[in-house]
DNA sequence: TAAATTATCTGACTATAGTCAGATAATGGA
DNA sequence: TCCATTATCTGACTATAGTCAGATAATTTA
């Protein structure tokens, strides 16, 4: 990495949290402390759990509740114990506490507008693709890959909504029990290995390789969860993947893939995988593919 | 102003400075409070003087006061009378303080990297090109563009600047007083109007109006720092001057330029400015334009 | 059904951040 | 030279943020 990316990198966090970050410190005009106002904005319109509340501003549980008191006291908020679960309280926000927030949420909006408002509709334009850029590969580079257990419960997610997907692409719908198995055993070193890619501690997508002689593996479970695509994840699971394969000394790397999934072969075949003759008799099956002349990166 | 655009903004906001602030609270890893911890790296290798530090902070005096002799209890920095000025202190850091310093800025420098390491080459071209591109235009967004008293002080700074850059540019160097004249009370309201852009409160660019008829204006001073170009702040002096002479009553803005003003005079061709015959005698002028019809905006 | 876990609450703390009103000394301008 | 201003410092405050150790009641697990 150069020195000159990390500089652009450092200077840009400092002049956008400075430029928005002030602008964003909206809490703070609100004439009420931080906290309060944090959590006044985060019960929202529709009210929230006090559980929920906790985990999404990460608070300690003896600090919410007085802060939930002190809202109580102004008349700001109630709360109720919540249908569900007896332990849980919900909150919602009075009439009063419901101005407030709408005062908020205007000042947040003051502040797009404030940003947006100088700038004539070309630049206008470009900031926004621009951000929408940044945002865009900021959630990619926050996504990390891993190996696990294929019998994790991250796994297990993952090879659930994969098989879900298959069922409804497939024209002929999908049954796992048909297809060539992958056993969570072939999947873990060194018989194979089994990656989940995470996006904010949840799983969103998976790769796997099996082992299949001295010099020969295959692919397998290669998916990407619809909300997480275009964030190149597929191709991040694929290098690591064949990084492995070729590190624990294989040569070539196979997979089969359905006609109905285009951007998989579109993956394939841009790394540099060739399309051969059926080596299995997977009924799902309608390209095999396969690449030879593994290398190790740096 | 689209309510979608807005929304976008906003997501930005939150989505930026969730991912970046929390990276960026390296402050807090410092085991040192925030405050202290912020001195400290404002103080910088090469030392500060106080003013500054207060000014770049934004503190209270007597709260940096104490931070300082803090860091001077546990001996990162040391204080000594400035030479120039015998109230300010200048503040360096000791060796124990520098090697703080460096840990900081480690702890930004890693920052960095992690934003970056996950991706590959491609995504990461992309993505500094949208930073770029994004903070170039939240500073364009920054600049406020406001009438000033021709004789003020931040009018006089632009002015200054703007004959030190035909003295540099002009083949044959320029005189004010060679010019024909455009005095401070000639572009006052109602005779006229003198604007000036400003970027973080320095001016960065100016633009003014003389009014020469019941229907003719003049266009006069249009000048925009080097560090502040190509945010599009000619343009908008352009509009707003327009926009005033339109709202006057005036009909038809004349304007000249020199030859080695290339920019201005792309500018002035974009906007609908037409070549005419040379209608004074300027000796510094190449070109004469006018522009007639002009219309008010919403 | 007993035991462990979970969600919330209360009380008792501490640390940090920040404000405000002078006091003091150096500087700059009339 | 005198006076207003400026930069810093000290003392005396306050508010906010946050932590930690139980207590209590509901829920889940064994």
């Amino acid at each position: 990495m150069e020195e000159k990316q990390l500089k652009q990198v450092r200077h840009f966090n400092r002049a956008v949290t400075r430029r928005i970050g002030v602008l964003t410190d909206n809490y703070l005009g609100s004439g009420r402390p931080l906290g309060e106002a944090r959590v006044l904005f985060e019960i929202g319109m529709d009210g929230a759990n006090v559980r929920d509340l906790r985990a999404r501003l990460s608070l300690d549980s003896g600090y919410l509740s007085r802060l939930l008191r002190s809202l109580e006291r102004q008349g700001l908020a109630t709360s109720q114990p919540d249908g569900d679960d007896g332990r849980v309280r919900w909150v919602t926000l009075t009439p009063k506490g419901r101005k407030e927030w709408k005062a908020l949420d205007r000042g947040a909006q003051d502040v797009a507008v404030s940003l947006l408002a100088p700038l004539g509709e070309r630049q206008r334009e470009r900031l926004l693709a621009a951000m929408e850029e940044v945002e865009r590969l900021l959630r990619a580079s926050a996504v990390a890959i891993e190996p696990v257990d294929p019998g994790s419960a991250d796994a297990q997610v993952c090879i659930e909504a994969y098989f879900r997907e298959l069922e409804e692409r497939f024209e002929t719908g999908f049954d796992p029990a048909r297809s060539i198995s992958a056993a969570p055993e072939e999947l873990v070193p060194p018989a194979g290995l089994f990656l989940v890619a995470r996006l904010d501690g949840q799983p969103v997508g998976c790769g796997a390789l099996k082992v299949k002689g001295r010099r020969l593996g295959e692919i397998k479970r290669m998916w990407v969860a619809p909300s997480a695509r275009g964030l190149g994840i597929a191709q991040r699971l694929l290098d690591a993947l064949e990084q492995h394969a070729a590190e624990a000394g294989l040569g070539i790397l196979q997979l089969d893939t359905n006609r109905t999934l285009s951007e998989a072969r579109a993956l394939y075949v841009r790394n540099g995988y060739v399309e051969i003759a059926a080596y299995n008799t997977n009924p799902y099956a309608d390209h095999w593919f396969e690449k030879r002349g593994l290398r190790r990166r740096k």
